[in-house]
DNA sequence: CGGCCGCATTGACAAACGTCAATTTATAAA
DNA sequence: TTTATAAATTGACGTTTGTCAATGCGGCCG
C-alpha cells in the first residue's frame, strides 16, 4: 500500500544466493543460473511496501529471497481478501507472465523483505530452454490450485470458529514455536482485519469469535501474539460433530 | 456416485476427434497425436456415472469428448462441494499424475458424456517430448487458480444472494440461452443441492433465496429452468452499494 | 508531550442463516 | 399404474452474523 520506492540493490548473483537449492529455480543449470542472475535486480522493501500492484502490468516473476510477502486482492468497493502468505523462496507473479495480463492480486511486504524481479524475457527464455523449469511452476501451481480449492471446501462447509482454528494451525507450521507439551505459541504476521478476510467475515465478528475462543480456553489473543495452550483442542474445533 | 461400470468403445483415434483442435492436446504434433491415440481409451458413461473417485489412485488424466462433467470434494461428514463443471475438450486429473497422490476431486457425468483415459506413462512421456504440452497444462492451471481465488473472493465479500446472481450469469454464458431482448433461459447441470453447494450455503437457505428472487421478479426457477427476464438485472444484484 | 489517526473491541439491533421437522413434488423402480 | 425413494419446498425457532455507532488502545508525527 505504500508508494515509497524500494531500495534497489547491487547483487552477488543467484549462484549465491540462499534460496538456490530451495525454490523452483533449483532446476536450472550453472549456466541457466547466470542467465538469470543477469536477467534480475533486488530490491528492498519495508512493512507494508507494495511489490507489485492490482492492475498493473506484469514485469517478470518475482522470487522472495527473505521476509514474507502477502497476496491479496481487492473487490470493487476496496475491501481487500487476502489470498495467501507467500515466505522465503517462493516465486509470485508467473501467472501474469503466462497470460500477458495485468495482475489480478498485489503483493505486500509484511514485514522487511528482499525480492528478486526476473524480468520477463529472461524468464520466457529460461522456460524454453529448460523445460523442467515450466514443470516445476505447473507442480507449484496445481498446490496452489488445491490449496484454493481446499479453502472453498472450507468456506462452504465450516463455522467462522472452525475456519479460525484451522487458519491458527496452518499459521502454526508456518511461524508458529510449539512449547514443552502440547502447547504453542504465534506472533501473526497479519492485522486483524486481514485474519478476518482470510476467514471470510468481518472484523467485528472475528472479534467476537476470539473472545468466545478465550473464554472457552482455546487460545489467547495479546496484539498480535496468541497463545495455544493445547493444539490438539484447535484439531477438535475443525469436526466439531465428528467428536460426538 | 453409480458404481456402474462404463461402456468401453473402440475408437477411431484422436486424429479424428472433435476437440483435436480445441483442447489442450492442439499444441501436438501428427506423430505425437498417434503416440496420444495409442496410449488412450474411449469410455462412455451415464448420467451420474463416475469417471474417477476422491481418494483413488490416478491412472491417467481425462479428456471429456462431449457431455459435462461436474468435480466436487467431499469433507469427512460427507458434504459435497462443487468445485468446477468441466465441459467438452476440457482435461482432467493431471494434477494428480503431476503429484503422483491419490485423486484430491471426484468426477462424475452430469449427463450422457464420453471421455477419453489417457494413461500416466504416455501423458509423462508426451509432456518430456514436447514442453509445449506442459505449459499447455501450466497456463490452464493457472486460469483455473484464478478463477478459485476470484470464487474465494465473493464468499468472503458477496451475500448469497449475490452469490446466486453470479452463478446464474456463469451459467448463463456456458448453456444458456438468449432471448430477444434483454431476457434468457438457462437448463440448470445440477441439482438444488449442488447449487446450495456451489455459492456455500444450504439446500434449504438456497430455496428462500429462490423464492425471494422470483418474488422481486429476477429469475423465475421450474425444475431445472430457469427463466431470467432481465439480465442486467442480475448484475445489478451482484453490487448492490455501487448503485446507490 | 499531546494530538491525531488507524486498528481493535464492545454494545445494540435487525437481518440472514442453520437446524429440525413436516409436507409436497419429482423421479425411478416394481 | 402404483409404489418406493429421493429431491425440493415451507414453517418455526434459536443462533450467528452484519451493520451502525461509540469507545478504548497504540503508534507516529508534529
Amino acid at each position: 500500500m505504500t508508494p515509497t520506492t524500494p531500495t534497489r540493490e547491487t547483487t552477488l548473483g543467484c549462484d549465491a544466493c540462499v534460496m538456490r537449492h530451495k525454490s523452483d529455480w533449483q532446476v536450472l543449470s550453472d549456466d541457466e543460473i547466470q542467465m538469470l542472475s543477469r536477467g534480475q535486480s533486488k530490491h528492498c522493501y519495508e512493512t507494508g511496501q507494495t511489490v507489485y500492484a492490482m492492475g498493473e502490468r506484469s514485469r517478470g516473476v518475482y522470487c522472495i529471497c527473505s521476509g514474507a510477502v502477502a497476496i491479496r486482492q481487492f473487490d470493487p468497493e476496496g475491501n481487500s481478501v487476502l489470498l495467501q502468505l507467500a515466505y522465503s523462496g517462493d516465486t509470485l507473479g508467473y501467472e501474469s507472465v503466462l497470460t500477458g495480463e495485468t495482475h489480478r492480486c498485489s503483493a505486500e511486504a509484511l514485514g522487511p523483505a528482499t525480492v528478486c524481479l526476473i524480468g520477463t524475457h529472461t524468464v520466457k527464455t529460461l522456460i524454453a530452454r529448460n523445460p523442467d523449469l515450466g514443470l516445476q511452476f505447473l507442480r507449484r501451481t496445481a498446490a496452489k490450485l488445491q490449496d484454493a480449492q481446499e479453502k472453498l471446501v472450507q468456506h462452504a462447509t465450516l463455522s467462522n470458529r472452525a475456519k479460525l482454528a484451522h487458519v491458527l494451525l496452518i499459521l502454526m507450521d508456518r511461524c508458529g514455536r510449539r512449547g514443552t507439551d502440547g502447547a504453542g505459541s504465534i506472533y501473526l504476521p497479519v492485522s486483524r482485519r486481514d485474519l478476518a478476510s482470510m476467514i471470510g467475515t468481518r472484523h467485528e465478528t472475528l472479534s467476537r469469535i476470539i473472545g468466545r475462543m478465550e473464554n472457552d480456553g482455546l487460545a489467547y489473543f495479546s496484539g498480535r501474539s496468541v497463545d495455544i495452550p493445547r493444539i490438539e483442542a484447535l484439531l477438535g474445533e475443525i469436526r466439531p460433530q465428528l467428536v460426538g
